[in-house]
DNA sequence: TTTAAAAATTGACTTAAGTTAAGAAATGAA
DNA sequence: TTCATTTCTTAACTTAAGTCAATTTTTAAA
C-alpha cells in the first residue's frame, strides 16, 4: 500500500525514522476513484495533497468563454493538489479530474497541521515538499513563456513521453494552449520534415 | 534602514521578537546599485534574496532566438530573487536587472542556513516566505495561461498601475508576450472604443 | 464483425500577431 | 531652446493560429 510512496519520500528525505513514517502513514486515507471523477472543484479550497498509487489526473482551468485549458497532467508515483490553494487556503482556480481509474493516498490539511506539531521530521519533510513543488512548477512555467507551440509540443513528446502515450491529443493541445486543429497541422508539418 | 522591511515582515509573521529581528537584520547587506545593472545573471545560481528599499527591477529570459522576454517586475517594498534557483541551488534561467537606481538589502543563502539553525522564529519566517512567493507566483501564471494579450494588458493596467507608470511600453509588451507594435495596435483599438 | 461514438485530420476562410520599414512623439543632454 | 536619442506609433505585408464544417481514422460497444 505504501511502497510507492516510500520510494518517493526517501527521495525527498532519505532515511526517514520508522516512528515518523508510521506517524505519517497513519494519517493517510486510501481511495479508489473511477475515471472521469472530479476530485477538486474550482472555487473550493483544496484541503488535500493526494499521492497517486495508480492512474492519471489532469488539472484544468475554465476560461471566461467556457473553454477548458489543461494546466497539468499527473501520473502515478506523483502528488496531485492545488498547492497554492492548499497553502493559502484560498479558493482553487483549477479543477482536478481523473482521466483514468485511480488509486490515491489522501493526506488532509487539518491532519497535517497536527502532525507537523507532533513530529519534527514530518515538519521538515513538509517544508521540503513545498520547495519541491515550487521548483517543479517553475520549470513548467518557463516553456509557456518563451517557446512556440511547435517547440512546446516537441518538448512535451520528449519530456512527458509516458503521458503523451496515455492522453488524447485534444488534451495535449489544450495543455499546449492551442486548438486541436492547430496541433494536427503542427504534427502534419513535422511528419513531412523529420529532423 | 530596516523600516520598510519591518513592515513587510510583520505582514508575514506578526510580532517578531526583538532578539530574532536583530539576529536577522545583522545578516543583511545594504547595497546601492545604479540603473541598468545586472544583479543576477542567467546560468548562475541565485544565492540571495534581495529586499528593495528603493527602485525597480525586471527579470527576463533570453529565448533561443536571442529575444528578451520579461518575466517579472519588482518595485520597492518587495523581494526580488530567482526563488527556484535559490532553493534548488540550480542555475537560474532568468536574469535580474535594475531598471531604476536601486537600494537593496541583500540576504545571502549561506548566512540564511546558519540563521535558520540558530533561531526557530527566523526558520518559521523563512518557511512562510517560501509559501508566500509560491502563492504569489501561482497567481501570475494563471493569466498567462487563460487570458488574451488584450485582457492581460487590461489586467496589467488595473493590477500593476504603479509599475505601468514607471516602465516603457516595450517592456510591458515583452511582459505580455507580444511585440511592441502589437501592443500599440491593442492600445489604439481600446482608445477608440473605451469600455 | 459490424456499428456507433469518439478522436483526429483536412480544407477554406478569418483574425490576430509578427516583421520590416518609416515616421512621429517624447525625452534628455548640450 | 535645439538637437540627438529613445520610445512609440502607423502602414503594408506575411505568417501562424482560430473557427467552422466536413471527412477520415480509431476505438469501443453490441
Amino acid at each position: 500500500m505504501f511502497d510507492q510512496l516510500r520510494v518517493y519520500m526517501e527521495g525527498v528525505y532519505p532515511n526517514i525514522p520508522e516512528d515518523s513514517w508510521n506517524t505519517f502513514t497513519d494519517q493517510l486515507v486510501y481511495k479508489e476513484v473511477p475515471k472521469g471523477t472530479t476530485i477538486l472543484k474550482a472555487g473550493a479550497v483544496c484541503n488535500f495533497v493526494a499521492f497517486i498509487n495508480k492512474g492519471l489526473v489532469r488539472g484544468y482551468i475554465r476560461t471566461a468563454e467556457g473553454k477548458e485549458v489543461n494546466s497539468d497532467f499527473c501520473p502515478e508515483n506523483e502528488y496531485t493538489s492545488n498547492y497554492s490553494s492548499f497553502l493559502a487556503e484560498t479558493p482553487s482556480d483549477c479543477t482536478i479530474e481523473t482521466i483514468e481509474d485511480c488509486e490515491f493516498l489522501f493526506f488532509y490539511k487539518d491532519k497535517m497541521q497536527d502532525l507537523y506539531k507532533a513530529d519534527s521530521v514530518c515538519a521538515e519533510i513538509g517544508k521540503r515538499m513545498t520547495e519541491k513543488v515550487f521548483i517543479d512548477d517553475s520549470r513548467r512555467t518557463l516553456s509557456q513563456l518563451i517557446a512556440t507551440p511547435e517547440q512546446r509540443y516537441l518538448d512535451f513528446i520528449k519530456n512527458e513521453a509516458h503521458i503523451y502515450e496515455r492522453v488524447p491529443l485534444y488534451h495535449i493541445a489544450s495543455y499546449l494552449g492551442i486548438a486541436p486543429e492547430s496541433l494536427s497541422r503542427i504534427r502534419h508539418k513535422l511528419a513531412k520534415k523529420p529532423a
